[in-house]
DNA sequence: TCTTGACCTCGAGCGCGCTTGGGGTACTAG
DNA sequence: CTAGTACCCCAAGCGCGCTCGAGGTCAAGA
């Protein structure tokens, strides 16, 4: 397949690994587990993915990078899928999420500041070590 | 045993595990895969952990909850073991977990923008509904 | 004396998020 | 016609960091 044709047949799988920097067995894990819905197919059922798909692959692995369990992200996905009736729920999903994130990132901040003051600590014995 | 002893005796495995806030099963991997050395122990052979103790596990659990792996923590602790001719290299490690841990923040702090693009989102989309 | 409960050791098991292996199909270039 | 490559599916496997179970010792309290 040429490059030409993309956006009228989508993308391979492995343009798409590439695309949303994940390994094309990420992908069928994903779909499996019900995060991707409806992947359409070639006429020989070779997966062809939207830029649409690019676009979620990307909001999951951040969402998944940020700690967001499998579980937590098929309710989300499943939501989404029942319709706008379910923005109050996903909304929700979001914030809790939200405030998980916050967390995690002043827990990082502090034990930064620990390695902080044993880097520190290392360097003025160090540097006492030199003068002597 | 009472609690007037504890600072000659040292803490039963319960007492530290709630101090250092982990499971005394923890306790002892730790000790198996050689980050704890020498806990002392009483008369029947009963582990008894000092103050000092507590602390090494804080330390322990703080680069741990920021990435750092079981196998370099256990580096760590043998260049710690191996004397102060060591800190150069102990430095080195801080250094390297220190900019990983810089980095993980950064990708934390970018994912939360999007998770705060589609928290304000669905606001939008609930607030506008909510005026019809 | 008996029970209870905290501790001991050792090895096996678990949960999560992928990842790999095996066996098959389909298109393309030489 | 053949080889190569990219894909398909399914089930089993893996790596990490714990966690648990079984079977035993020990000491205090009823």
């Amino acid at each position: 397949m040429t490059e030409a044709n993309i956006e009228i047949d989508g993308l391979t799988p492995s343009q798409m690994a590439q695309q949303a920097d994940v390994s094309i067995d990420t992908l069928h894990y994903y779909e499996r587990e019900g995060l991707l819905q409806a992947i359409s197919r070639n006429a020989s059922g070779h997966r062809r993915y939207s830029a649409t798909d690019v676009a979620w692959v990307k909001v999951l692995r951040c969402l998944r990078e940020t700690g967001m369990t499998m579980e937590q992200l098929r309710t989300y996905c499943q939501l989404g899928e029942q319709g706008d009736h379910t923005q109050p729920e996903r909304l929700d999903l979001l914030l809790c999420h939200r405030s998980k994130v916050v967390q995690k990132i002043e827990a990082m901040q502090q034990s930064l500041a620990l390695v902080d003051y044993k880097i520190n600590f290392y360097r003025d014995a160090l540097s006492k070590k030199d003068k002597q």
